[in-house]
RNA sequence: GGCCCCGUCGUCUAGUCUGGUCUAGGACACAGGCCUUUCAAGCCUGCAACACGGGUUCAAAUCCCGUCGGGGUCACCA
């Protein structure tokens, strides 16, 4: 049975480096049959654990990516949260100490510190010379005599070499006498990761770690504890890591004013931001930005979308496929054409899929997801003639692709405000109102409008025509007037279709209005 | 600095294991053109890469060695 996990620390929000991690995990889960767990890794966080959790769960469900056993949905091997699971790893901990695996360890912080320098000083790598390991009580008694607390170090090997098969990197070698003696049970009590992660994986029977690239060099320690304890090992897989726009350097959510500086992340922070705004959304980049999963959403992107881009993020099947849905991506998954080198975060290849994605859904479907954003914008629909969600999907086809994210509605408020309520852009109303002969030109239109049968794109086309020949005028002249009269903008759909969509009545209204 | 990983168009990548079909393919982005009532979209065209140096071979992106470059990691964080 395949069994792989995600162990996200409680940070209050999802990271796209860490969530393209659970998207791997998940996918080679589900692809084989197994079983995804997630299990929280809070070791070090005391507090609002629950709070700090929500958004990352929340992101993982809005992607689809569903847990087998973990928070919420329990399991036969919980608890779920490392913070409940101390026992264990206190058992664990006895039994490296028994075995001589593990030492307790009485120096102060800035006594191995010292030595630590001394070592860089001196050009020599560092090795802890396990001056204040406690070898017998009588140490041990002595040493807390002078008012020293104990941690547990593991005893680690200082010759021989762990050679690794990693499922994507290969073979891999690592000299014992690099790694540290790390503290893996800290005074009070409690203990640190490497431990705990070991001590769970093992518990919960993951059959494949799979992380990112970063815990590489951490693995033999690991390695370390598990042989020691007599567990069996699990595969281990390490993914490149997800780098910054343009860079190979790991993407991070701290270093945010330097991607703000590339055009096409700041691009889409820019186009979430104006979504946002509308629906009166914090926007503010530290909390809503490209980095955080949760940006994607509440822009109205396809989950879909961002698990397909996300997906070819160090992973590709052949030379030219790229476009798959969620179920595609569970059977054509495989760790053998994970690719070994870093990619780094593209923003508007991600926006790319996103419109390939959302445009191949029937407007119906674009409608029903559009109309929750007009709502919350507190633009309530008011249709023409028919129902509401009725008029939103006409809106939408005839938007076609020019709606790439659900959000995007919002750019088209022109069609859901009361014609008292629709705003003027100033700029356009000077270039195309106010120049020679437009307003009589508009006047004379605006006429024709008001007798026009049917009110529909194509007769509204074909009397274009006529008019165009009356007056003996070129497009330009007019429909540019027409569409700043009752858009108020200088873009928006084809015009014929917003007339119809508007209907007669607002048309002539607002063109009236323009027109004084 | 030690150790480890990585290195194909600006970016994501195919090709590397199993040398020849690679004067290196696709996609995004970019530039130009067509279409056109605006903005998009669409269509066409273009720009653009095997990090470098040796070797092995009839033949190297592919195999070997070295160099350089980038990154990760060296916590009583995860």
């Amino acid at each position: 049975m395949t069994r792989t996990r995600f162990a996200p620390s409680p940070t209050g929000y999802l990271h796209i480096g860490g969530v393209r991690t659970a998207l791997f995990c998940w996918l080679f889960a589900r692809k084989h049959g197994g079983q995804f767990i997630l299990r929280i890794d809070d070791t070090d966080q005391q507090r609002n654990v629950q709070e700090a959790l929500e958004p990352i769960l929340h992101g993982l469900r809005w992607l689809g990516i569903d847990w087998d056993e973990g928070p919420d949905v329990g399991g036969p091997h919980g608890p779920y949260y490392q913070s409940q699971r101390w026992k264990r790893y206190e058992e664990a901990v006895e039994r490296l100490l028994a075995s001589g695996h593990a030492y307790r360890d009485y120096a102060r912080t800035e006594e191995v510190q010292a030595e630590r320098e001394a070592a860089q000083r001196e050009k020599r790598p560092f090795v802890y010379s396990r001056r204040f390991m406690a070898q017998s009580d009588a140490d041990a008694r002595r040493f807390e005599s002078e008012g020293r607390q104990a941690v547990v170090r593991l005893m680690m090997p200082r010759d021989g070499k762990l050679v690794l098969d990693d499922l994507i990197r290969g073979r891999v070698e690592f000299d014992w006498a690099q790694e540290q003696d790390h503290v893996i049970q800290r005074a009070d009590g409690s203990c640190l990761y490497h431990l705990a992660s070991t001590v769970d994986d093992h518990a919960m029977q993951i059959t494949h770690v799979i992380r990112a690239e970063e815990h590489l060099s951490n693995t033999p320690r690991q390695v370390f504890i598990a042989q020691a304890l007599g567990y069996e090992l699990p595969q281990y897989a390490h993914l490149p890591f997800v780098a910054e726009p343009g860079s190979k350097t790991k993407l991070s959510k701290r270093k945010l004013a330097k991607y703000l500086k590339n055009r096409e992340f700041a691009q889409l922070l820019e186009h979430g931001q104006r979504i946002a705004a509308r629906l009166g959304l914090a926007t503010d980049p530290e909390s809503f930005n490209p980095v955080i999963v949760d940006f994607y959403e509440q822009a109205g992107y396809l989950p879909e979308a961002v698990l397909n881009y996300l997906a070819l993020l160090g992973w590709s099947l052949d030379e030219r496929t790229e476009h798959f849905s969620r179920d595609e991506l569970i059977g054509h998954f495989s760790l053998e054409r994970v690719n070994r080198a870093p990619a780094s975060f593209d923003p508007a290849k991600l926006s790319a899929f996103q419109q390939r994605h959302f445009n191949q859904l029937p407007a119906e479907r674009k409608a029903a997801l559009a109309l929750p954003f007009l709502q919350r914008a507190g633009l309530a629909p008011s249709p023409a003639g028919g129902d509401v969600e009725r008029f939103v999907e006409r809106v939408v086809a005839a938007a076609g692709d020019r709606l790439r994210v659900a959000g995007d509605i919002l750019d088209f408020d022109e069609f859901f405000v009361t014609d008292e309520q629709l705003a003027y852009d100033p700029k356009a109303v000077e270039k195309r109102l106010r120049k020679d002969d437009a307003p009589e030109l508009l006047r004379k239109y605006r006429d024709r409008l008001a007798a026009l049968e049917p009110f529909d794109p194509a007769t509204l086309e074909r009397d274009m025509h006529d008019f165009l020949a009356a007056e003996g005028i070129q497009v330009g002249q007019i429909i540019h007037a027409v569409r700043v009269a009752v858009t108020g903008k200088q873009v928006g759909l084809g015009m014929f279709d917003a007339l119809a969509l508007l209907g007669r009545d607002r048309c002539l209204g607002r063109m009236d209005r323009a027109l004084t």
